[in-house]
DNA sequence: CGTACATCTTGACAATGACTAGATTGCGCT
DNA sequence: AGCGCAATCTAGTCATTGTCAAGATGTACG
């Protein structure tokens, strides 16, 4: 531990992203308080604001936090399946960062560290998709859609009764197998 | 138009439940205030709360709305396809509604009409699913993953760069093309 | 040692959600 | 027709919050 009371706090920045992250992943962001991280922290109600400017800073910071995470992750991945695999377990690896990261009207929307980081972790997702697909934008959109959906549905608990005691990493392997073998049935109707 | 002045308004709980889906569909459930929406329809700060109990009242009672009306929705589609095309459209239509919906947080979590709408409309797409898939429960969780990650990257504004102008039912066809053709490849890495 | 800077505190203000008590309207019942 | 009653709305209040401005405090660097 960091001596706890090293007076202006040691690293205030940093205990207040993790309260916050502690509270989104538990509650959602609209539950998040800047006075109640500041309290958390044992500091007072306007010490947050100099090092994140107001709630959206505080929000967008996270989110550049999660697009670089979410880029490291999914550099890891070998196979197009496994992409999938990698964006859903980051999804549950870290559920505030996801969430936020996809809330635009919280976050500053030109912060060029956001959009750099975005746009970065993009090109990441393009050149993983590319080469499985004749139209790259329609390949992206499926897998992305595919990934997104079933962790999106997964945090909000919409799964839960799908589930059933499954893993659901497990269960999206399974998923995408039915996927792809299910070109054999009529499933254009 | 219904006279503006009936006093006890005519129908407030209608007047608030449309003015709350404008300002959610423009900037989200978390800008929607109790005050403003009063201030909208011409009546006091608190006349709202006789309507909705509290602000997770009026959520709940749009989420409810929502499930009835994407259940009527589904209940048209004549293909597994079409399913998902019907979903992706629901989103479009209402997006207030379908951002709601899925924000567990923002509602009342046992509220019975919730409970009981939810289901109904869950039951909906289980036996929409039904029979093309051998395990039911992989079925519904691919195809609900497809069309809600689909919807949800649409609604945030993740797909304008890859739509590029394209229609976005149009190319959720062709997304759901892609993917069913795709076993022939070596998806699986 | 002292000056400049980052960090944190204190105080204030407007806005909000929620609660209580009271006013007004309209409807059913006799 | 008239009375009472419940539904609907108003007015006032309180705690909480985000944000801003000014000032205090500790730190680093010359």
């Amino acid at each position: 531990m960091t001596t706890e009371r090293a007076y202006h706090h040691g690293d205030l920045r940093r205990a207040i992203l993790a309260a916050a992250l502690d509270v989104i992943a538990a509650e959602g962001p609209t539950a998040l308080s800047l006075r109640d991280l500041a309290r958390r922290a044992g500091v007072s109600h306007a010490a947050p604001a100099h090092h994140f400017k107001d709630r959206a800073g505080l929000l967008t910071a996270i989110a550049v936090e999660g697009y670089g995470l979410l880029a490291a992750t999914l550099q890891k991945a070998e196979s197009l399946r496994d992409l999938g695999l990698q964006y859903v377990r980051f999804a549950a690896a870290h559920p505030a960062h996801f969430q936020v990261m996809f809330r635009p009207e919280l976050l500053r929307p030109d912060d060029p560290e956001l959009l750099a980081a975005r746009e970065r972790t993009r090109n990441q997702l393009h050149t993983a998709v590319e080469g499985y697909s004749d139209d790259p934008a329609i390949g992206v959109m499926a897998a992305w859609s595919m990934a997104h959906g079933f962790a999106t549905l997964l945090l909000s608990h919409n799964l839960d009764g799908l589930l059933d005691g499954r893993d659901p990493e497990e269960a999206f392997l399974s998923l995408t197998n039915e996927m792809f073998q299910s070109a054999k049935n009529p499933a254009t109707g």
